[in-house]
DNA sequence: TTGTAAGCGTTATCAT
DNA sequence: ATGATAACGCTTACAA
């Protein structure tokens, strides 16, 4: 026997199928004898609702769909687990795609999801700011609306004043401003910054920004020598850095645009025999679990994670009552651990 | 103006219905001419077709579901990463949920996948075996088959040989038993097991047969004494180790049962001031990409994560080909790294 | 090559 | 309190 409809639970029940469908639905009044009776046929069958039947006709999916870069790193995983949380405590259900970096990928899938009558697609991370994509992001804005869905961008900074998105991001720039200024503070000189690759990308010109403007603020210019490429993983941090060694180049600490990069700078830096935070302090961005595990534990940028992945879905999801508030800026915060201390006396500034 | 349907497309095209869903499937001859015109209307409506209405007909919704503890374990997300990508590579959508541990949420959240007509529903990770949960799983198989979906077991054994249930494993025993194995073979005679509560686990049971059949194997018994409790976290591997040490419990080696928990036995034996490898020997399970970074770098047994993410929906997906092997058998394989090493002389066996 | 009509499983509307 | 009917947006016979 095929999947049961309403049909077959109305015939074994003795009723129409619109009794079952109220039962089922519990907001119309119904005897309790009937009621009993469609859930022992709801039951004897194994009955359950076709969720596609049902949005057809009722006109939502409860659906929520999520664009991630990867499953994988752990900072896409916890914005990740906020929004799957948020979703599921709202009754929704999780769509999750994932484009590896692949723009094109991205703007391919917010179209499948756009398909799938999503409520509500959250782009997750930062993606590149060139006056093309956002444009096009925008225009994807604009469809997902026509459509009574909804952009949300998480950890990305909004597209543009006129584009219908939900914005919630956190406080790149400061955060970045915050760490630099620390490591100024403790008397750091020639602060190197390993993962200055891909300027269009919105983290990491928001977070390079801010690193320049902490310089800018104790009246010192940043070193172009001590700025180098690469991108957000371990591997990066660690090619990066055994560059910088290998030139030579005089520094006293080390920024990782990302606690994976750092995580490879400390590698790097083990290899060539330095002592962190003795000889070489180093400190990273995300606060990622891993970050307190390391020897020794990382100094670097809380991102309330979670919290970004909640606030994404119910700022979505209830755009009516948050009508005004569709820009959600979370603060970020330095977490202070054992990677970062005073330069030594010869190299103070 | 709301969403455009098929028939919008079709009066701005000047056809019918029928033509533009010809069209949009190319599974029929359509004149070039009237392709171009539908076409045309569809990019100027900025039509995408209903993936729901479209389910409702056409049979199958391309979803595929994906159960979970949690996004954030490393194990979990690099087997949702397999399964995610198959899924896409398959042409379909992927539905994720978590159930935080809760062994009845994952009962309830097939139900919900079942709603939602998943083509297949991959259940992640170990689960209970007790007699009554395998009964009810067995009955959610069955569930799932008779409406033309397919339950998927990953990482988990098979709940019995009339359950309809695709499995895909990995030799979590065989792995657990190498891994003892070899730290026996080094010269180890008092190997504590860190994380050995709830015996009902599928995992925690698999893992510690392994390590008891690699000391049947030597001819030696496992003192009571050394085999802890605990969960799969780090905090339990350091609490645990704590307490061992506190009780001066004698040993040379310790496993943990995932490399999250022999992280924390890693940072405990630290704050004791004993030594990895040289005062005592750690392994750990899982070869996430933690362990690598750990210092010492940490011997574990390798899981072939993505390929049982992957496995899982291609077996699934496909099982008229396959359908006589619905249960595969991945293989692990002890990674040795820096964590472990012979015991010292005075303790030597 | 194209169109007409029926139907997928559900719910909303209007009767009774 | 319950039921008949239309409608949701699409595809698939069957016709032309």
């Amino acid at each position: 026997m095929p999947r049961p409809t309403v049909k077959d639970v109305a015939a074994a029940a003795g009723v129409s199928a619109t009794t079952v469908s109220r039962v089922l639905a519990g907001n119309y009044p119904v005897s309790a004898s009937t009621r009993n009776r469609v859930l022992r046929a709801v039951q004897e069958l194994d009955f359950v609702i076709n969720a596609q039947a049902r949005a057809l006709v009722g006109g939502s999916t409860r659906t929520v769909a999520f664009i991630v870069r990867d499953l994988v790193g752990p900072l896409f995983a916890y914005i990740g687990q906020g929004v799957e949380q948020q979703a599921t405590a709202e009754g929704r259900v999780c769509l999750v795609c994932t484009h590896h970096g692949d723009a094109e990928r991205e703007l391919e899938l917010i179209e499948l999801m756009r398909e799938q009558q999503a409520e509500a697609v959250v782009l997750v991370g930062g993606g590149l700011r060139t006056p093309e994509h956002i444009e096009r992001t925008a225009q994807i804005a604009r469809s997902l609306e026509r459509v009574g869905s909804r952009l949300v961008l998480c950890g990305r900074p909004p597209i543009g004043p006129d584009a219908p998105a939900t914005v919630v991001e956190y406080d790149n720039e400061g955060g970045a401003f915050a760490v630099t200024n620390y490591l100024i503070s403790l008397g750091h000189r020639r602060i190197a910054f390993v993962g200055a690759a891909e300027p269009e990308h919105t983290t990491t010109s928001a977070r390079f920004d801010g690193f320049t403007r902490a310089h800018r603020a104790h009246g010192l210019t940043v070193d172009a020598e001590l700025v180098v490429g690469g991108n957000f993983d371990r591997e990066s941090g660690y090619q990066q850095t055994k560059a910088l060694l290998a030139r030579g180049t005089e520094l006293t600490a080390i920024i990782g645009i990302t606690d994976m990069v750092a995580s490879g700078v400390l590698a790097a830096l083990r290899e060539a025999g330095l002592r962190v935070p003795e000889d070489v302090s180093v400190a990273g961005y995300d606060d990622i679990p891993l970050s307190a595990d390391l020897s020794p534990a990382l100094t670097t940028v809380h991102i309330p994670h979670e919290e970004l992945g909640r606030a994404a879905v119910r700022l979505a999801l209830h755009r009516d009552e948050y009508a005004l508030d569709q820009h959600l800026l979370l603060g970020t915060h330095v977490v202070i651990r054992d990677s970062t201390a005073p330069p030594r006396e010869d190299h103070a500034g």
